[in-house]
DNA sequence: ATCTTATTGATAACGGTTATCAATAAGGAG
DNA sequence: CTCCTTATTGATAACCGTTATCAATAAGAT
């Protein structure tokens, strides 16, 4: 695995093996699903994308690629209250931002960056905890 | 059970007899419990406090009991993102509110109601979606 | 007091997630 | 390129919150 050189020069590869990581078949399919894709997903969701690339991959090591991922801060755990963990990549270009979640129908609103509005009232809200 | 007249005479014993539902120990215990705690319980938490008052009382009854008073609209679900779902009552005085929550410790913060800028910029965070 | 049937408690089952452990392979050394 | 150490993997079982099953019990109408 990982002979031919896919996934060699991206920027998530140095910083594994520069932390001691190797760079493995499953992580670098976890990584090329969480790329592309912009939404949530759950680990189920990620497992079936990656099994498509690589079959021989279990759900054990899904769970375990994603809980390093989050420890290295290249993704974010998103909990939206379906019962499931949700995950999304923290790239370059979708800067620190926020989710606003409808109690109803579970769907998620990704805030980019807040206003001078929002920042406002989150400040007001937040100050007497 | 019952014969004592304990918790006869409150609204939500009217309502459950008007819908066809029994009065029941269990059922009272729960009630007893969320009324005058004013946090957001998990099941297991309502569940250790109602064996204090009805040491027979199994957890499949409270998690029974929350499901029937959330679908008869007397108690909310609230879901903060710690894999379980909690619950509060929905009494006279604690009017419609929201819910904001620190997805780093899951503290939640209520808002009885909402200030004239909340209202105008939640308006606008939903209207496109 | 009786009788119907909603409700209960114990148990098993379920779905998402984590621990265990022998087998495998990444990547450094020679 | 080959060998060697050990991080990583996949299969399996275990775990935790929640729900389904089912015989026994009790609420409340008669």
């Amino acid at each position: 695995m990982n002979r031919n050189g896919r996934g060699r020069n991206k920027g998530w590869h140095r910083m594994m093996q520069g932390r001691g990581f190797r760079v493995t078949a499953p992580r670098e399919a976890v990584l090329s699903i969480l790329e592309k894709e912009q939404t949530h997903l759950s680990a189920k969701e990620i497992y079936s994308k990656v099994i498509a690339i690589e079959p021989s991959v279990g759900l054990t090591t899904i769970y375990r690629t994603l809980e390093m991922l989050a420890e290295m801060g290249v993704i974010n755990r998103v909990e939206i209250g379906d019962k499931t963990t949700r995950y999304e990549i923290k790239s370059n270009s979708s800067k620190h931002h926020h989710h606003i979640i409808c109690t109803n129908c579970r769907k998620v609103i990704d805030y980019s960056e807040f206003s001078e509005e929002e920042k406002k009232l989150f400040t007001k809200m937040t100050k007497n905890i």
